[in-house]
Formats: C-alpha cells, sequence, structure tokens
DNA sequence: GTCGATGTATCAAAGATGATTACAACGACA
DNA sequence: TGTCGTTGTAATCATCTTTGATACATCGAC
C-alpha cells in the first residue's frame, strides 16, 4: 500500500507558490494546471496546509503565499499536515486479535514499540529536509 | 494513509507458526481464529509468504512451517512479501505534472532522490529487525 | 476412496481517493 | 455599491484497494 499522492502534490503546491510568487498571481487553478489535477484538489490541499500553518490563502483576490520561513518548514510538516491519519500511526494493526490466544492476546506488546521505532526512523529523515534546502535545488533546475 | 493490516497479520501469522509448532497444527483455521479473521485471508497471506520463500505450507495433510532459520528473515522481507506494490516505491506521486510548466518538468527531479532516501531509512530499520529476535521477545511474553 | 486442508475464483461490502459540478461568501476595485 | 474573479466547501460519482465470505476443485495421508 503506498502513501497517497498528497504528499508528493502538497510538496509540488508549495514549490509553486515560492517560484512564482514575483511573476504570477498563483491560484488554485493556476497550481492546478502544474500538478494537473482539479483545482477542488489543490483547494482542499491548500486548507489543509492551512491549517498547519504553511501556507495564508487570500479569499477574494486570491492566490497563496508561504507562511513562515521556508528553512522552519521540514517535510514532515508538510506529510503531517496533508496524510496524518489515524493519530499518525503508520501501521494499521488487525482490529480484533484473540485474546484467548497467547499471541492475539501479545501481539501488541511484541511488535507496538518496534513498529513506533521503524516510523520514527522514517519522519526524523523528513524532519531533517527542510523546504529551503528543496527550494535551492528547485532553483538550480528551474534557471537552466 | 495507513499501511495495511497486512503486514502486522503477516508477522503474527509467523509468531504463530512458530510458537505452536510442537502442540498444534498449524491451520489456516487454526491461525485466523488467533488474528481473528477469514481463513481465507490467511491463506492468501501464506500463499505471499511462500512465494518469498519464508514459510513451506503442506498441502492435503495441512499446516504450514517456516522455510529458514529465524535470524535470516527480517521484518522487510515480510514486509516485502505482502505489501510491496509498484516495484517497493513507497510514496505515490501524482502521474501526469505539466511538462510545460518548469516546476511540473522538474518535480521528479526535485523530489525522486529525498522519497528514495526516506523510504531507505524505514527499509534500514526493518531490515535490522529479525524474527529471531521477535520471537524471543514473544517467547518471554508467553511463558509469563 | 474418504477426509480434512489448501489453492483459488468470485462476489459483496466498506473505505479512501480523486474528479467534477455547483454555489455561497469574500475582497478588491471601478 | 455592484461586478468580477477567487476561495471555501458540500455533494455526488467512479474507481481502487482491502477485507469478508462462499464455493469448490485439488491435494496428500491414511
Amino acid at each position: 500500500m503506498q502513501i497517497s499522492s498528497r504528499f508528493t502534490i502538497a510538496v509540488h503546491v508549495i514549490i509553486c507558490i515560492e517560484a512564482f510568487k514575483d511573476t504570477h498571481k498563483v491560484t488554485s487553478e493556476f497550481i492546478a494546471s502544474s500538478v494537473n489535477v482539479n483545482p477542488v484538489v489543490i483547494r482542499r490541499l491548500l486548507q489543509q496546509l492551512k491549517k498547519a500553518g504553511i501556507v495564508e490563502v487570500r479569499r477574494g483576490s486570491g492566490g497563496a503565499d508561504i507562511a513562515r520561513p521556508l528553512d522552519e518548514i521540514t517535510l514532515l510538516d508538510v506529510y503531517n499536515a496533508v496524510e496524518s491519519v489515524d493519530n499518525g500511526i503508520l501501521f494499521h494493526f488487525h482490529e480484533n486479535p484473540n485474546p484467548l490466544c497467547p499471541v492475539g492476546r501479545n501481539i501488541h506488546a511484541i511488535m507496538d514499540s518496534r513498529l513506533q521505532e521503524i516510523q520514527n526512523a522514517m519522519e526524523a529523515k523528513m524532519r531533517a529536509m527542510t523546504l529551503r534546502e528543496i527550494m535551492e535545488d528547485a532553483n538550480r533546475l528551474l534557471e537552466l
């Protein structure tokens, strides 16, 4: 099972907002045409990013801005803003292991800390990547 | 989006096979009652684990065994056996970014290596956890 | 040949995703 | 103040994935 495209789209959205902030009014429709999805999908994502304090969106006049310095936004912030489900637990556990079986009774005690450790490793990597680094790479490519 | 319960169920299945190998015939029905799912779900999982060389399943007489030493089976082996989709790519990318937009044209170049790095961190953790360690923890709990 | 179990097809139910339409509310500006 | 472009959001739909469930041919041991 894969992590949904909302995450990669969200990064795409942020890069667009930053890259075109001086030359275009970056509306949901503008972003949607770069990502190639429906504008409503972008608006919904922008709402999630706004709730997380990552972007600001202007009603009426239209357009969006980044809400805080790029080096204070990590990929984990973006991920949690748009993907987080069920208290941010990555691994879905089968719901009702049989308490009458010794294994069923103890499977959580056996696995929970390990699953958490795996998730921590992934999140640590994401936390170490800031939008600033990503934007620097992007600018290098966009200028060519 | 969460990783499906197939992964945690698969680990549960393996622990059951190992824990009860001397005292029960470990059939799909037996395992299903510990996990609390339909036996067919277990049989499908056993097929995936068998294809990965992790378990052996006996037709006719019934029952399953672990196919190789527990310290040569990692959580990553189990994960790949039952969850792997789309060449093992964890992050689903939006399909058709606009090649006429500089950002759309370069989004893969900007993100692919970073996404891979995140996935690598997660897989490295899983590779470092063997079924042997897990079984040792399990035995400690099951004996109480 | 019987019997219990596996291997697998098929269908249904439920949940998530993303596309799309529609429209009220908003803010800037003439 | 009224127009206009845009956002915020609801509603609906098709599609996909997961899981549950039934059914049954096939297998291996006895």
